[in-house]
DNA sequence: TTATCTCCTGCGAACATTCGCAATTATATC
DNA sequence: GATATAATTGCGAATGTTCGCAGGAGATAA
């Protein structure tokens, strides 16, 4: 099964309406660049449907994120990033500047997911979890 | 010195002009809520002088944020709050359920900080961060 | 004090995102 | 296939925040 399949199927066993709209954004989402705006992913729905409003992209990429299907990544600037979450716990680094991203071992955060439950009696959402910084490249301006 | 003139203190050794207007929002920051929305500092200033706008206000927090002076979280819900830096770095802790705001000690993200930036050249900032997870309260739902 | 040079502010428009509501439609049931 | 019903959509307006630009005013030095 292909990975925007699965995605749809998993949101119709949990109880939710497949619409071709939101078919058509979780293809776009899946098969499109690794981090997309909701304005990206309405450009390219699109061009193969008219029968698309820019607030139903964002209440799907809402749906997608509140059922951990997807991560949403707030920019510097505001705008939002989203992407589908493809398979175990991974740490995004995103960088503030030109919004490249880089995977990390998602293991770095363990240690602190168990103080955080032992000390504080919080559980931490950090299985898939984006950390905002400064890449490599960008670091001189 | 106050808290409030050792901000103003700080800006103007930086070399950014004091004017009324940034006062009054420090003033409006420092003295109320622990963490107080862009509108709620507006109203505040407002009921002392007519001469502030809401831009000027959001510039101003932004500033304060920018030179290390503020933080500022991200809620569920969009909205931002600000608060002045105290005590050095802290952690927020946002309940996903309630929104309910906890503080944790920012040392624990010190190692992580180090990985990040030997292991992958990547400077993240986690200064100010928020974790969003689920607190004990809302754990059982 | 005055002049100068930038920085800063106010305004209104633009932006990204969310909301309320009526109309539509996916799904389950017959 | 037809029907009922509740979830979903589209629309336009509202929200919180940022931007561009022209005018206003801190800071500095003479």
């Amino acid at each position: 099964m292909t990975h925007c399949a699965s995605l749809i199927d998993t949101l119709r066993r949990r109880g939710f309406r497949i619409t071709p709209q939101r078919e058509m954004i979780i293809q776009a989402l899946a098969h499109g660049n690794a981090h997309a705006t909701a304005e990206q992913v309405y450009t390219d729905v699109r061009q193969r449907s008219q029968a698309i409003n820019l607030a139903t992209v964002y209440r799907t990429l809402d749906l997608l994120v509140d059922t951990g299907l997807a991560s949403r990544v707030l920019m510097a600037d505001g705008q939002a990033l989203y992407s589908t979450v493809q398979h175990g716990p991974h740490l995004h680094l995103v960088c503030r500047q030109c919004a490249a991203t880089f995977t990390a071992d998602a293991s770095l955060l363990s240690d602190i997911e168990q103080v955080l439950e032992s000390k504080y009696s919080f559980q931490a959402d950090l299985q898939h979890i984006s950390l905002v910084g400064v890449c490599e490249k960008c670091r001189g301006s």
